[in-house]
DNA sequence: GTGGTCTAGACCACT
DNA sequence: GTGGTCTAGACCACA
C-alpha cells in the first residue's frame, strides 16, 4: 500500500505523509475509513513505530485523519484536503514562474512546454540526474 | 551584492550559490570578471569563510566560475549556465504537472493559471510564510 | 440520548460522563431515576462496556449516580452537583483570567468580549477545527 | 530560565512550548535573540534533546521562532504571536461562556466573577484540590 | 489492542 | 558547534 524510497532525499515521515495524502485525494481512503494502526504499518515497512507516529501526528495536523485513543486513527473528509492540495500545486506553480521571470523566460514558453508534455504521453520518472547536489532537494520520483 | 535571509530555510551556501548563479544570468556578472574573494565576502556577509568556500566549490562543479590558484575565482561562459538553467526551471515544471496528474489537475488548469498570474500583474513575494512547513522545503523564497 | 463524537479528542468514557452530568444539570435526569444499565447503552453506543463501566464508575465518585448491587445505577442529589459544577466553571474561568493577565489582557477587555458575545447571539460551534493543536488538549467542544 | 512541572499532566515538550511563548510575549526574548541549543537546554533541564527538539519544532510550526540550520534557532517577530495568542485566549473565554450557558449560568454572573476576582489581588495558584481526575486536565498551575 | 510521550543513543547536513 | 532524522525500547492512558 505504501512504498518507501529510500534513495529520496526527503525524510521518512514525509513521504508516509505524501502517501497517505495521495491515497486519500485518489479515493482509495474515503471518510471515516481506518488507518492502518501506527505499529502494524511501522512493522510492515520495517521502520520504526515513532517515524510513522510522526507521520500521523503531521496528518493529523493538516486534518487528513483524526485519532481516536485506542481505536484507531481515521480519515477525515477529503474535502478540505482536495482545496488545500491544489493551493499547494498552484503555490509551486508560482514558485516555479517566478524563478522563470528571473532568468527571462516568459509564460509564454512554461504553457507551450506544458502542452507539448501533455500532447505526448511524456512522463518525467527518469529525469534524475544531478539533482539532490545543489539547487533543489527532495521529490525525485516518486513511486506508489 | 549578496543578502542572505536567515528566515529562509534553506542552508546559506546554497542561497550564496543560486544569487550568484542569478547575477551570472542577468548578466550583471559576465564572463572573466572577477569574484570577491572567499575572505572579503565572508567578513562582508558575517558569516564563516567555510561557508562561502562551500558556495564557490558549487559554483566551480556547477561550471558557473572557475579558480585560478593565487588570483581568485572568475566567472565562466554564462551560455552554458543559461541552458543549465532552463532545463532545471522545466525539470520543476515537470514535476509540477506530475503532482498536479496525481491529484486530478489537468494542464489546462495550469496553463490557464500562469496566463491568468502574467496578464495580471500579481507577485508572489508575501506568500512565504506557511512554506517549509509540510510536503515541501527548500524552494527559492525571495528574500529582499 | 446521548451521542459520542469520535473526533472530538477526549477519552469516549470522558464525554459519557459528562452527557450525563448535563443531563442531570438540566433537569433531564432527576433524583433516584435509573440509569440505563453497562450493557444496554454500551450497546446501544457500539462501544465497550468496559468505557461505560469507567464512566459509571467515574460519575459515582463524583457522587452523580448511586449503585444498587443487582439493581442498577441511580441518580444522586443533583443540588451537590450543581454547586459543584459552578465550581468547577469559575475555576476555568480563572484559568483563563490568569492566562490572560500574563499576555497583558486586563479583566475589562474579558468583560467587554462576554457582553458582546451575549448581547450578539453568536455561538461557537464552528469554531473547533484548530483546535486541539498546540496549547491545549481536550475541553469541551460541542458536538452534535 | 524555563522550569518542567513534573505534576503537570501536560507532556514536557508542550509545557516548554508554552514557556517560551510567554518569554516572548512579555518581552523577555525579542525578535532575533538566540534561543538556547537544543542540547544545551536538554542538559540544564536534565531531559532528552528529542524532547526539546519537540517543542522547537512546534515552536517554529507557529511562528514563534525560525531556524538557522548550524547556527541555531532565534526568535521571530513577536506581533503575530501576540495576536494569535489573544485569539486563543478569547476562545477559551468562549469555551467557559458555552459551558457556563449550559449549566444556567448568565454571562452576568462572570463578568461579576471577573470583576471581584480583579478588584481583589485574589491568585488561583494553590486552587488544585481534585483536578486531573475526571472532567479537565492539564493546566494546574503554571510557574515561570 | 490502540495512540502518545519520553529516553537513550546514533548518524547526517550545515556553520 | 548547530539542528534534523531515525532507531530501539520503555511506560502510560484509553478501549
Amino acid at each position: 500500500m505504501i512504498l518507501i524510497d529510500y534513495k529520496d532525499s526527503r525524510p521518512i515521515y514525509e513521504q508516509v505523509v505524501d502517501k497517505f495524502r495521495l491515497l486519500i485525494l485518489n479515493g482509495v481512503l474515503n471518510k471515516d475509513d481506518k488507518m492502518p494502526s501506527v505499529r502494524a504499518l511501522a512493522m510492515e515497512l520495517s521502520i520504526n513505530p515513532n517515524t510513522i507516529q510522526r507521520a500521523y501526528n503531521e496528518l493529523e495536523r493538516q486534518g487528513c485523519i483524526y485519532t481516536v485513543k485506542g481505536r484507531g486513527n481515521f480519515i477525515s473528509d477529503p474535502e478540505s484536503l482536495k482545496e488545500e492540495y491544489r493551493r499547494e500545486i498552484f503555490g509551486k506553480l508560482d514558485d516555479v514562474c517566478d524563478l522563470a521571470d528571473k532568468a527571462g523566460i516568459g509564460p509564454e514558453e512554461l504553457t507551450a512546454h506544458i502542452e507539448v508534455r501533455s500532447s505526448a504521453g511524456t512522463e518525467s520518472e527518469n529525469r534524475q540526474g544531478d539533482k539532490d547536489n545543489g539547487t533543489d532537494k527532495g521529490k525525485e520520483g516518486e513511486q506508489s
